[in-house]
DNA sequence: AAGATTACCTGAAGGC
DNA sequence: TGCCTTCAGGTAATCT
């Protein structure tokens, strides 16, 4: 599932073969992946040339630029679960592709199983709005912002890592790990935590994100990968997936509890119960 | 009003 | 050519 490190890495390959191309063709098979619509995103991005890429938490943004108005547009992507790009030059796509990009004739397939992902079109005026329901990234958000945002929050610190509204990027994966990494259990709160227990949690939470990126993500297939092979963080892990199994640090059983509505693990030697 | 629950989707896995 | 249930998780919408 791509969090933050996963659409990092995406965003990186799409930016190093696609910048500077122009968008030639826009082969559409499911239309529900665009908003507001295929004929919308068509007329605005068609013969225009990708111009940079950003990410924001778990987001893309693909600018496109010349011909048009003169405006730049953009095209805000989220992955959700199971959403890949893929540019094989053999790939041969099958029922869920929905989307094939042509950039001066390199062929780039939007995939998504599950059809949560979304391409939005963002129109120059209302690129201000676009992320204003997220919160700073979690990668480069400042201790005193992030500090601010959790000081207070009374549900359990799993809950809050995972609301993107305080800071985005963190996903199920990465949440259970920044924990395990700051020793502190999932179901502690944050307004019960001193403020030097909340600070080690970001700086392992950035620090686990980075070790992931440099790793190329855990779970996603690179479409720059022509094996279409995962990245190799997933063998890192220490506690996501792994309830049942022994902590690696101290051999403790890691236990596992449904939070938040989702499925959570910890060891309950290194991370102990909150009072 | 923050916190909890459900809807959106499909495929894998497991029980029987 | 087995059928059915459960699970997986990101986010928006809907609840309490």
């Amino acid at each position: 599932m791509p969090e933050l490190p996963e659409v990092e890495s995406v965003g990186r390959a799409l930016a190093a073969d696609l910048t500077g191309r122009r968008l030639t063709g826009l082969r559409v098979r499911w239309g529900g992946v665009f908003e507001p619509s295929p004929g919308a995103v068509r007329a605005a991005l068609l013969g225009r040339t990708l111009t940079g890429l950003h990410r924001h938490g778990k987001y893309l943004i693909l600018r496109f630029e010349g011909e048009g108005n003169g405006d730049a547009a953009f095209l805000m992507v989220h992955l959700r679960m199971t959403g890949q790009f893929l540019a094989q030059e053999d790939y041969r796509p099958d029922s869920h592709v929905h989307v094939t990009f042509d950039f001066d004739g390199r062929a780039v397939h939007y995939r998504d199983v599950r059809k949560f992902g979304r391409l939005s079109l963002v129109e120059h005026g209302t690129h201000p709005q676009a992320l204003a329901h997220v919160g700073p990234d979690m990668l480069t958000v400042r201790t005193a912002d992030w500090l601010g945002r959790v000081r207070r929050r009374g549900a359990p610190f799993k809950s809050v890592l995972l609301d993107q509204g305080v800071a985005a990027g963190l996903g199920n994966i990465y949440a259970d790990e920044s924990l395990f990494l700051a020793r502190v259990h999932p179901l502690a709160r944050p307004r019960d935590l001193d403020e030097t227990e909340l600070r080690e949690v970001l700086r392992r939470a950035k620090q686990v994100l980075r070790l992931a990126i440099n790793h190329g993500g855990t779970t996603f297939l690179d479409f720059r990968n022509f094996h279409g092979q995962p990245g190799n963080f997933r063998r890192k892990l220490r506690v996501y997936g792994r309830g049942g199994e022994p902590c690696r640090d101290c051999g403790a059983a890691i236990e596992r509890m449904v939070i938040g509505g989702r499925s959570s693990c910890w060891c309950p030697r290194c991370q102990p119960a909150p009072r």
